[in-house]
DNA sequence: TAATTAAAGACAACAAGAGTCTTTAATATC
DNA sequence: GATATTAAAGACTCTTGTTGTCTTTAATTA
């Protein structure tokens, strides 16, 4: 029961994404030097992400992966549906309707979920920027 | 990202046991019938239960398995630990110390946890016989 | 002593995660 | 139009974890 690698790198690279300057395409070469992955694998990450509409792709020269115009600040949630899928964390092997260790399973999901959802990439940014902020003082 | 099924077999085994008239052993055997598994896997699962000190097992005829006399209504968050083990959901990849990536997917896990902990198996019980009282209205 | 039952360990089958390599398709520049 | 560049797709491998099974050993009761 963890996360997938995947998971972490398109985190990762999702924050990087979001900090390059408006409109500039960055090749999945320079994005997998900077989390030392082969480029072949962060692209399967990158299609992933591309096919959830959170980034957009252009192949050829001067071609790339860059932030989705139509965007919605994504959260956590959006960047970890995109890989690992919606499927709930826990389904009762027992099959009758109204198990209710589901039922508890399914509430301490939301918990989680809830949170994941509400905390957008953006945030972190801004957290970042305040820290360094506090430091130049 | 899932939870095994051995947790799934471990809180319908609990919930089983915690539902015994009092100091009646059951057996392996009826146990894996009722969830229609092999009595040797399941004892696996148990012996991991009896290792976390949530079950008690005893040896030879009129052996079996029953609620530890010195539990302490366990939680849910209990026989997931005891199963799953504790390690984090979310580990970064780039380490780094103050992660912020990491930090926020440990407060969503946190969430979560908080919940499992809080809800304990003999609230489950409590709900089912107040759900038959209201059928039998 | 014999029957019963849990524990432990070796083993196998399968699935998922992690990653590589190669081919194809699209795009820009000359 | 030819060439270089870059993403997408698919086949493939390697490793790890889950889900079991089977056999042997140890403990307990009658």
């Amino acid at each position: 029961m963890k996360y997938s690698n995947a998971t972490n790198y398109a985190l990762h690279t999702m924050l990087h994404l979001m900090r390059e300057p408006n409109e500039n395409a960055v090749g999945v070469q320079e994005l997998a030097e900077m989390q030392k992955l082969s480029p072949t694998y962060l692209s399967k990450i990158l299609t992933k992400l591309t096919k959830a509409g959170l980034i957009e792709s252009a192949p050829g020269a001067k071609g790339g992966y860059k932030l989705a115009r139509n965007q919605n600040d994504p959260s956590f949630y959006d960047v970890i549906k995109a890989i690992e899928g919606e499927a709930n964390l826990f389904d009762c092997t027992i099959h009758h309707e109204g198990c209710l260790i589901e039922k508890t399973m399914r509430q301490a999901e939301e918990n989680m979920k809830r949170e994941l959802q509400g905390k957008r990439l953006s945030d972190l940014i801004k957290e970042v920027e305040q820290h360094k902020k506090a430091q130049r003082r």
